[in-house]
Formats: structure tokens, C-alpha cells, sequence
DNA sequence: GGCTCAACGTTATAACATAACAACTCTACG
DNA sequence: CGTAGAGTTGTTATGTTATAACGTTGAGCC
């Protein structure tokens, strides 16, 4: 017999403000299933594919969780801000600077699976005039970039 | 009952010769069935999901073509440089400039679903630095920028 | 209460990709 | 030649990622 769906992991106060922020700002709801989903991402600290975080929820909640809920959860924290797609792995991290809107450039070290979020302001101006030299207007852009990150380089 | 299976679409002098080339400099085999798939994707003109070109390939051939077969070809002509993925869009399309080995980025409009891929030599020197600022070593990249292309912009 | 609309749940299926293994085909070398 | 070895292709099955369609619940509002 099931338990009582336990408790999601504790979020830090610091991350629960920045994401009420972010909603109120786009007039969006914080659920507590959302919260929760947003709560296991970041307890987990490493980029997540949509099936990894299902089963990490069945077994946190003690129940099943079918992956259309998960991934209306993923979306709407996308859209929020909360969280970005490494779209090169299909996996969803959560954002590491919540505080502000902007786009990311990752750092995804092959040997040990740490994913490093920065934000160089450089790269988002080098791009806009590059695709303004081909006419071409930009709404988003996906920066990964694949590599060896300093821990692993030993 | 069958054709015999048709022709592939017919693949300029100047493209096999590039395929070739690049076949020859990592010693590997340009087979009638490498070359059919690339000239399927030269003739079509834009990216293609691996599904899209079993299906052209098995209009093609009036028969049944596996994923795997064309997965296989897909690595192949992504091996050698021939074709590139679009990490956003999980599609594939042929190479614009495979005289060379470069890192490629790639406007994306989502307006006609036109992709123009450039090379900005400034965007890989700056995200080396950036990377580099951060203690990574950077093996490959993906820019790929969503927007609006010249002509759909009117 | 009854209305509305967003969120949530359920079931099924679509779309993307690879594993495991058999069969064929070159090519090199004795 | 001929046969051994490596690489390519074919077959079947399965794994992984993502969405469609539609019904139910729940909070806010009049």
C-alpha cells in the first residue's frame, strides 16, 4: 500500500522567491506540482532527460507520473525561465541565474557530465551582428558548447 | 510488383567530387548507398528529419528502408563532414561549404524554415575564450539562432 | 450556486534512435 | 586463385523522447 505521496526535496528560500518572481512577472501560476518538479531538479544538480526526472518523481511521490505531465511541467518552467534544454543531449537543467531574463551559452564537460551555465554578453552581440550581416533577425539562440571542463583535465 | 529500384537524384560533378575528397581524407568508403542518401538530401533542399528521408529513400526505391540503415548513412556523412545535424531541430542537412572541415553556425527561420549556415570565424575564437576563462577546453560547438530570414521579413 | 478557465490526469500513439546479430562484399596477402 | 579479416548492408526488435485527444478537478468570480 502507497504512502501518502511524500514530500518534495526542500527548496532553499532564495530559489522559491526568485521563482515567484519569475512567475508574477509573466502572470503565471506556481503549483505546488510545479514547485515540486522545479524542487527535484534542483536537489539533483546535473541535467536531467524528461525520463530520468519522471522516474525520479515516481519514486519520490510513490505513485506513477505519466511523461505528458512532466512535460507540460518542463514547459511551463521554460517558460518562466526557470529552466533551459541542452537541446545537443534532450536534457533540462534548472537556471542558475533566475534573478534576470537572458540567454545562456553551455559548457558541457564529456567527462564527468557537469554542465556549466555562463552568461557572456560577447557572444550574444557577436551573434546578433553576424546574423544582421546575413539580413537575418534573431529571436533565441542555442550555444553548447562540448568539451573537457578544468576538474577533468587533471 | 517492384521497379527495380530507381535511380538516386542525379548529384552534380562538383559535389561528388567534394564527397570524394572528403571520403578519401579520412580513408572511407563512398558506397552507391552513402552517395544515394547524401544526393537524396542535396536534391531536397532544406533539413530533413531522419524520417523525412526513409520516406523520399523508400518513394525512391519503391521499397522499405530501415531507420537503422539510415542512421548509419547519416553518421557516416556526419563523420566525414558531408552533413550536419540541427541540434534544436533534430534534423539533418548537407554540408554548405565541405571543402573544408569547419565549425558551422546556422540561422534557423522559422517563418519559411530556410537555414543558412555561415561561418563566422569571430564566434568560434570567442567562445574559445570563454571557454577558456573558465578553465574549459572546448572540443565542438553548437550555435544554431532562431529569427526571421531577409525574405520572409518583407 | 453556477460559470469560466487554467491546471491536472488518463490513455494512446507519434517521432526519434539504437541494440544485436546475420549476411554480403570488398580487398589484401600468401 | 582462396580464404581471412574488416567494413558495409540488411533484418528484427526494442529503447527513448515527445505529443494528441479528451476528460476531470479546482480556484476565483459574479
Amino acid at each position: 500500500m502507497a504512502k501518502p505521496s511524500a514530500q518534495a526535496p526542500r527548496l532553499p528560500a532564495k530559489w522559491r522567491k526568485l521563482a515567484e518572481a519569475r512567475c508574477a512577472e509573466k502572470v503565471e501560476r506556481l503549483t505546488p506540482a510545479r514547485l515540486g518538479v522545479y524542487a527535484e531538479m534542483l536537489a539533483c544538480e546535473r541535467p536531467l532527460s524528461a525520463y530520468e526526472l519522471i522516474a525520479l518523481l515516481e519514486k519520490r511521490q510513490n505513485r506513477k507520473v505519466a511523461p505528458v505531465i512532466v512535460y507540460r511541467h518542463l514547459d511551463f518552467l521554460m517558460r518562466v525561465g526557470l529552466v533551459h534544454r541542452l537541446q545537443s543531449a534532450q536534457t533540462y537543467l534548472p537556471c542558475d541565474h533566475p534573478d534576470h531574463p537572458h540567454e545562456s551559452q553551455f559548457l558541457l564537460c564529456s567527462s564527468c557530465g557537469h554542465v556549466d551555465e555562463v552568461e557572456a554578453t560577447g557572444v550574444e552581440t557577436l551573434l546578433a551582428k553576424v546574423a544582421d550581416q546575413h539580413g537575418f533577425r534573431p529571436d533565441s539562440t542555442v550555444v553548447e558548447v562540448k568539451g573537457v571542463c578544468g576538474n577533468c583535465r587533471d
